[in-house]
DNA sequence: AATTGATTTCGGAAATTTCTGAAAGAACGA
DNA sequence: TCGTTCTTTCAGAAATTTCCGAAATCAATT
């Protein structure tokens, strides 16, 4: 009798996980990943590999590593079922961890190599005794300071819990 | 004299263009920008297309689209020298307001595009009568609320005054 | 208006990333 | 053990992104 009710669901949904996979591109995440995640999260249930792979037409293999990409990222957890040896997905829903989680990872994979060039620059220019060598390894130092701050910040924040992160913003928004 | 000095320090640049674009890649930022980026960052005085062409071997072509980018970006800025046909860049040192452009540039491009999925899914999903319609659009409702509070914290953040930010960074962290 | 020097554009090449399909591997039950 | 089912891997194909080189355009100068 929901006929209609599930195919403006239906839609609602592809809608969101083709958009969503759109802008996982824009920001540098691999387009069928982002796509996973959007169906995962608006899924009601758990999904198998070929329900996935049903859901976006796409092969076994590119269903597989971006399911467990998802997973080692921390946004998906597998969970089992009784008397099933299949593995299905789930995403974590709750907006506020999966920012953490997001933060966490990127500040792993892009704030900390970071820091990791500046200090050797910063350390391979110390000694330079000429004004350009004083003010590139100003520079360096500048930079390192900074990305150490928001390493810092980073880490703050995804200590937080969500009602502590909502005071904060009252704060600083009110 | 200074010659060790001066290959020393061609030494220090050139290890972190080069680190800078590898960063940049893992960051979604196309290498040759971030590389550009990196030179011109310390740069003694501003470089003109053949500079940097020169600098990292690359085509006129790239230099130019990469250069303008950047320019787009609000990252580097065009100098004209009296007498002297040609543009010249530099780019921004300030790290504080380095990363205000940033923060202000990837809000544009990735923060607003996100909201505007999210409301349309929201919409489309209002009115559907079932659980699971329910919680599709909770789930909409929910993303949007963040996404919208990451929104005014950007703009908030990037209102600041480097030394204001500071200050609030000490009592964050303090 | 012709020359010179600089900027911009763009088609196709090259490099990189992502995806497929199939085969190999593991886990389990009969 | 053997067969079944699901998971994992991977070589090559496809798609996408980036880059080169050269031609076109523009603008200042003679």
């Amino acid at each position: 009798m929901n006929a209609t009710a599930e195919e403006q669901l239906k839609q609602a949904r592809d809608e969101f996980v083709a958009q969503w996979g759109a802008l996982g591109t824009q920001w540098g995440i691999n387009r069928t990943m982002a796509q996973i995640h959007a169906l995962l999260m608006t899924a009601p249930a758990p999904l198998s590999t070929d329900d996935v792979m049903a859901d976006l037409e796409i092969s076994r293999g590119n269903a597989h590593t971006n399911l467990k990409e998802l997973v080692a990222w921390g946004l998906v957890r597998i969970v089992v079922r009784k008397g099933d040896r299949r593995e299905y997905f789930e995403a974590e829903k709750d907006v506020w961890k999966i920012f953490i989680t997001v933060a966490r990872e990127r500040k792993r994979r892009e704030i900390d190599p970071a820091l990791g060039v500046l200090r050797k620059c910063a350390e391979i220019s110390e000694d330079i005794d000429t004004p350009e060598g004083k003010a590139f390894f100003d520079q360096m130092r500048q930079l390192e300071e900074f990305v150490e701050f928001a390493s810092k910040m980073a880490d703050r924040v995804a200590g937080m819990k969500h009602g502590f992160a909502l005071q904060m913003a009252a704060k600083l928004l009110g």
